[in-house]
Parts: structure tokens; C-alpha cells; sequence
DNA sequence: AATGAATGAGGATTCATTCAT
DNA sequence: CATGAATGAATCCTCATTCAT
């Protein structure tokens, strides 16, 4: 935490959203130091004086994320409880994606698309993230009771794993194709899978 | 077709091979045209003399995909004929990308994810490259059978979606998490979930 | 003189005419070889075939000029031997100027307005497209009498200077400010100003 | 107005001046931004800190002639009150234009020359300063008095643009002729002209 | 005569970053 | 905390020209 004083704060904090706005709708890469401070209304030395470097730009949007999904308000991120819920995780995917005209991805597939070798920092704080939203999911299913009466070939972990691919996959489909439906039927069929795994025990929630 | 002449054509193609490796490594945006340059061994002039800007080099690369996908010489595309086939489809993507030491998504992926609203052209590419892709295994979908026993919700050409879409989010999040475990339980999954489609019809092959 | 095939002179003829009137349009500096061949549909090599240079080519295109008013086919020379043909002159490079909506100039002046001190060729060359002009005036005024009643301030070359002159400052301004009226005010003052040096002697004619 | 700073403003004044002194001698097109760095002695990076680009330079360098001409210290923009102040406005003209050895027209007609169709934005700025001029030499003409015995036809404003017209004709031509001979006629030439719409009011001041 | 391929210097501009105040 | 000025490498691209066939 590099200033407490609540205007630098809050300078910090504009120059955070506007970056999170750009990264996700142009990617890191695409996006310039100077995209950042105009879209943020600042100034070049309040940039280099929050942030060490783009990279390090990066990191704290990628912190504020994580700092979001903490206190619970980020609209991706709630604690799964029912299949309802795991539903509605799906579901926000899909009209984020929508709200955005299909040009965008998820956020954090667009930033993890960027990494490369020398990004290693970057990369560990998108771990963490997907991290976070994988112990979500599985502990959902762990909860859902004990599972898959199929050779016990899913455990929670790959069920929550095969969750969040789908959904980036079909994020990034939909974006390439700028349409919904696919990104509609593959969350409906990741659904779908997921759901079987737990037929014998929620017998008649099994399909919807 | 700009040229014929043995001698240019060998220069375009070298051009062309180096950029679509950066390309897949970097991805478009991190990779300038002087990368492109010195990895090709050609000169500056070349470039623009074969290629109108970076963005039609962009063009010219994902053209180069097609034509190797239609001679068949593409190793992750190729008729699938069989269940082994599918089976190989979704192996060799994950066996590219282990060749790269986990460091590298789906190039169409890496390239999809860093169009913005004004690389139209670029989009329409990928889409039609994914359109063939899905073609291929749509039509499979079909030969095997008269599909689905669940109240004809999954469409030959939505479980093609599914497939790609998966395969997609597999190695983008095999890439951020320079783990290949993700992607082959995924890609398990998917194929799990695929082959349930058919299992009335093809009882003995269902689980491999 | 390089080539004399009529095949040849005719690839070099449309190179300089394409030169012409983009030298004419943007001036030589921002006018590009490659402009030039495009514009001409002809190709790279056939263009250094003919012309040693860039400023080869402005060369052979002012040599061009000079061969269409020697050759009486340029529409702004020709023999000026009453007063009406002197007004005609005026009025001729109104009209060329108007037919491309006052965004051009002359045609020599814009050529004119571009060489430096390194340009010593063309300079020469523009110097004796001028000087013909010149003389084509002055005779005119020879022949219109023993002229200027005052003091012979005015001689012949002088008032032919003075057209020219004025011709030119007309033209640059007209296209500066995209209006024909400098234009006509500007030859017209120029014309009375002349007449006016033979007031004594063509008494009738002095007024239109 | 970007920058208040003494220091900045000094940068900035810098590359005026130097974009100024190259603009006059070899017009906008040949001068690149990098001649401009370079005979400031700045950096790359200040040019485009001061200037969005090329032609905002060029605006800039237009703009500043216009200050300088409110402020009174540009040497060919002062308050026409007499006949010899008008013979002096000519007269500096010739001798700016030998100052540097005949070679180079006025700034302003040479930029002038230059703009094509996209320079919208430069030629209105170069029109304003034309116009300012202009109201200078009219205002002056329509102090000598109730002009013109001849019929009405010549208004102060067209005398002015004659005026100009012809100082702008001469200067091109004393440039692509390298003799100032031509520019003392014509601006001879012009005098008498204008001086001769006022013969009667002022009897003994029209001949010099 | 004609063609297309090659060359590399240079042009216009943006980048990420640092410095001084 | 904040501002604006400074820096120079790099980006994307065009230029004028030459070469090989």
C-alpha cells in the first residue's frame, strides 16, 4: 500500500478503472501508459508515482480484482450455494459479454492472452485469480455430495477446471464470431455435463 | 495473388512462417514488423512490398492457415472419420501446446483474442477459419448417427461448438497456467460429454 | 532522346503525362515515383529504364511543356498578337484554374515554389519555359508600338514580367483562398495597368 | 494554449523558429519533423509534446506569424498611413527575399503553394493571415479618399489583393528566376498601378 | 523493353519512462 | 502529491533507387 491518504487513493483508484476498462476492451498490450492517463484524467507523474511501471499497472488492476472478489462485489464472483447459482455463474458470463456488444472477452483471459515468458508476474497473479474462482466452484461440488458415479473420473477440482475453460472458451468464441449463441450453447452443454455427474443424488434437479 | 515468380514467392512464404511464429508466441500486437524482418532474414522494403501493412500481414498468415488446412497438411486439422479421430482432434492440440512447454495457447486463440472493433478483416478470418473447423466436426457429428436421446437439445453443430469452444479455453488456461493438467481434463471432459450424445446408438464405443 | 519505338515512346509518354498532373496537384515533393507509376499503370523498372531520377523525370516533364507550346498545343501559349489574345491569355489560366475548382495553381509556379539549391536543373528548366513565355508577351508589346508615353519606365520585357507576374500571384492566391474572385480582380487590374502604357497610341482599343 | 511554463514555452518557441526558417526555405513538404528537431535542438519526443503532428506545426508556425503581425515586430506587417509606408511594404518584401539571396519566395505563399485538398486546416490559417493584410492595404486606400475616378471599378479590398497578388507573383519568380530585377519591376509596376487610382486627389505625390 | 524483387535510409509518430520543480 | 517537461528507443510505414532476369 503505497499511499493512505484518502485523494491519492483515490487518484490511484481512477487511474486503476480506466486502465481495467482498456485492458479488457483493447488488452494489455494494446494499451498505453498514456490511453491510461488520459482516460483517467491524470497526470504522467501521478502514473509513474503510483505505479512503478506498466507491468506493475497491471498487477494492481489485477489486485483490485482480487480485492473485489474478496468484499464480494465483483459481479463474476459469489459464492456458489445451489445450482441455481452455479447457473447464474454461467448466465453473468454471458450478458457481461453481451452488455459489451460481443467485442469483448472475459477480462482475465484477455489479460492471460497477453502473458508471455517475461511476464511470469503477471501470469502467477492470473493463477491466483482462477484460483480463487476454481476453489468457488469445487467446493460447490464438494459440497453437492460425494460424486460421480462414474469411475470417480471427475473430482471437483476438474469439474470446477472444466467450468471456467468452457467459459473462457466460449467467451473467446463469442467474441470472434460477435454472437451469443455460441457462447449460449456451450455453457448450456458444460452445464449439462457438469450436472450429470451428480444425477443419482440430485435426482430431480438433474436437467434444469 | 501478387506473385508467381519461384524467387518472390519463396521470400512472401518467409516472411509469412516467421510472423506466424511470433504471432503464436506473442501474439500479433507484441510483434512488430521488425521482429518479423529480422526473423525472416529479409529487409524492410520486402515486407511492405509484399505485405500492405501489419494487419495484412495478419490477413496473409491466417490465409496461410487455410490453405494448409484445404492441402491437409495442417497437424490439427484432418478428416475425422472415427471416435479415435475426435479423440486424436483434441490430442494434438494439447500435444502442440506441450511442445511449446505449456507457453503458448491455440494460435487462431492468441490471434482471435487480441482483435479489437477496427480488425474486422482479421475477425472475419477467424471466423471462417472456426466455420470450417466446425464444419469438419459437425459433419462427423452427423455420420454417427441420429443423434441425441436427450430431446434433441444438442445439435450436431452446437457439440461442434462445444468441442472447439472447450479446446479453446483448455489451452488458454493451460497457457496462463503453464499446467497441462487442466487442458486434458478438460479436454476429457469434453469428450466425455460429447460421446454421451451417442451412447444408445454406439454402446460398445462410449467410453473410448 | 533514349527511345524512339513507338512502343516505348509511348510507356515514357504516359509516365510523364501521370507526373504532370499529380506535380500539378500536390506539388513534386509530395508527388512519389511510385505515385507516378501507379498513376501511369506502367512498373518500377520501366520507369528507371526511362528517367535517370525523380528529378529526371521533372525534367522530362518540363521538357514536355516546352515541347506542347513550341508545338502550339498547350492550351496557355500561344501567339499573342491583338489585345483580345492578351486577355485571352489572362482568362486561360482563370479558366484551367476553375476546372479544377481553385485547388490548383499554375502548374509552373507550383513546380516553382518547390525547388531549393539543390535543384539547379529544374530551376534552369522552369527559368526557360518562362523566358519563352516572356518573350511571346514582350513581342506582343513591341509590336503594339514605340510604348509608354512616361519616360520609358515601362519597356516591354518589363510589362511582360509584370503579367507574368501577376498571373502567378493571382493563381497562388486564388488557390489559397479557393475563390476565383482574387483571380479575376488581380488579371483584371493587370490587364488595365497594361493597357494603359499604350493609351496614346491605340486610343479606341484602350478600354476593351 | 498548452504551456504556461517559462521553460516549456522556450522548447516550444525553439521549434517554431527552426520549423519557421526551414518552411520558408524549402517548403512544408521537404521539411521533415526530424530537420526540425535537429536545428532546434531538442528531442523527438518534445516535437510531438508541442505539436499533434506535422501539420499541427505547421498550424502552430502560422499561428505564431499571426501573433507576431498583432504584436507589431513582423518586419513586413506594419500600418500603412502613407504612400511611402506602401512603397516600404513592397519594398521590404524585395529586400527580405534578397536578404537570403534570392532564394526563397514569402513564407507564406511558399506554404502556400504547398497545401493540397487534405490541408484544409492550413490554408485557413494562411487565408486569415492573407486577410489581415488585406484589411491593412485597404484600410489605408480607403483613408486616401473617395477612390477611383474610373468608373467605380476598383474597390480598395481588390487593390489590396492586387497588391498582394502581385507581391506574391513577384517573390515566385524572383525565386525561380534568381534575380531580383523581375520582383523591382513588377512591384514598380504594381505601385503605379495603384497610385494611379488616386491621381487626382493627391496631383503631385502620384509618381513616387 | 519490361517485370518484379530487393535494399536500406529516412519519414512520421508513439512508447515507456525519468526528471526537475 | 502533483505537474509538465524531457528523453530516446521503437513502431509502422514510405521513399528513391538498384538489381537480376
Amino acid at each position: 500500500m503505497k499511499s493512505r491518504s484518502p485523494k491519492g487513493e483515490e487518484t490511484r483508484l481512477k487511474i486503476i478503472r480506466a486502465a481495467r476498462n482498456l485492458f479488457h476492451a483493447q488488452g494489455v498490450s494494446l494499451t498505453s501508459p498514456g490511453q491510461v492517463i488520459a482516460a483517467s484524467g491524470t497526470g504522467k507523474g501521478q502514473f509513474y508515482y503510483y505505479f512503478a511501471s506498466k507491468e506493475g499497472l497491471v498487477h494492481a488492476v489485477l489486485e483490485n480484482y482480487l480485492e473485489e472478489m474478496r468484499a464480494g462485489c465483483n459481479p463474476t464472483y459469489f459464492e456458489i450455494r445451489t445450482w441455481k447459482d452455479l447457473e447464474r455463474w454461467f448466465m453473468v458470463h454471458l450478458e457481461m459479454q453481451k452488455s459489451f456488444g460481443m467485442t469483448r472477452g472475459c477480462p482475465f483471459g484477455t489479460i492471460g492472452n497477453g502473458v508471455t515468458q517475461k511476464d511470469e508476474l503477471v501470469r502467477q497473479d492470473l493463477s491466483l485469480i482462477f484460483e480463487i474462482i476454481r476453489s468457488n466452484l469445487a467446493a460447490f461440488f464438494i459440497r453437492e455430495g460425494t460424486v460421480s458415479r462414474m469411475s470417480g473420473e471427475a473430482k471437483p477440482e476438474e469439474l470446477a477446471d472444466f467450468c471456467i475453460a468452457t467459459v473462457q472458451g466460449a467467451m473467446l468464441m463469442g467474441k470472434i464470431k460477435r454472437d451469443p449463441r455460441v457462447v449460449e450453447a456451450t455453457i448450456q452443454a458444460s452445464l449439462t455435463h457438469v450436472k450429470r455427474h451428480f444425477s443419482r443424488i440430485n435426482g430431480t434437479d438433474r436437467r434444469r
